[in-house]
DNA sequence: AGCACA
């Protein structure tokens, strides 16, 4: 079927997806980069054969998807460009939110030792995000908590941004794929020993306060509205 | 290339 005939779906379907990355931040990534487009219900990835390098994200409405199926098709994603089609069945979590929902019948019996495996591979993992009932609110305006406090000032405006409260599981791959989308973008740096931290570098200030309105109080998980200031100097 | 959710 040619993915253009596909009918459109609240659900993308996404494939291409780097082989590589552990599958909860894979998913923890596909939720943080799709937010912006609206909100998601439920993000799915498997590490079966059959089903690596491909995931599901289901959106509240369908015209998000739409607009994530356009402006992300291609979307270099750990070094691969992310190909992105509506999903061509209903997502069960959207099936269970109209009633429609009915339990498929048993057909597979060796998913058993891929549950065993992926039991082992979150072990290594923190908690993961709760995508089901996560919202991102977008920037929060009653968030306080990098805000300085009355004696300390604020830094000027600069090219590099600091960022906090991030959820402790953060990497820097993760905050790479939200940030690079913004021009000018040069880098980021997290600290071994200081975790919920990171800099972000731009190429000046102009772009570093773009990308600062763009993402500030931005959720990588639900309780982790981050805090984006300009660097100290 | 590959369309699942347990």
């Amino acid at each position: 079927m040619l993915s253009a005939d596909i009918p459109p779906n609240q659900t993308i379907y996404i494939k291409n997806l780097n082989e590589k990355v552990k599958k909860e931040e894979l998913k923890r990534s596909l939720y943080a980069l799709f937010s912006q487009y609206g909100r998601i219900l439920d993000v799915v990835a498997l590490k079966t054969p059959k089903l690596r390098g491909q995931a599901w994200v289901v959106f509240g409405e369908v015209t998000a998807a739409s607009n994530a199926v356009r402006q992300m098709q291609n979307f270099p994603f750990y070094d691969k460009p992310m190909r992105i089609q509506y999903a061509k069945t209903k997502s069960d979590c959207v099936a269970k939110a109209d009633g429609t929902y009915v339990p498929r019948d048993k057909k597979k019996k060796q998913e058993e030792k891929a549950e065993r495996k992926r039991r082992d591979e979150e072990a290594q993992q923190s908690a993961a995000v709760n995508v089901t009932t996560a919202q991102n609110g977008g920037p929060t305006a009653s968030f306080r908590q990098g805000k300085p406090g009355a004696q300390e000032a604020a830094a000027a405006p600069n090219n590099i941004l600091f960022i906090q409260n991030l959820p402790h599981e953060t990497t820097s791959m993760m905050l790479h794929v939200l940030f690079q989308q913004y021009p000018g973008f040069r880098e980021v740096r997290m600290v071994e020993a200081k975790p919920g931290i990171a800099f972000v570098e731009f190429e000046d200030d102009v772009q570093s306060s773009i990308a600062m309105d763009a993402l500030q109080g931005f959720k990588i998980t639900p309780q982790n509205p981050m805090s984006i200031t300009y660097a100290k100097k």
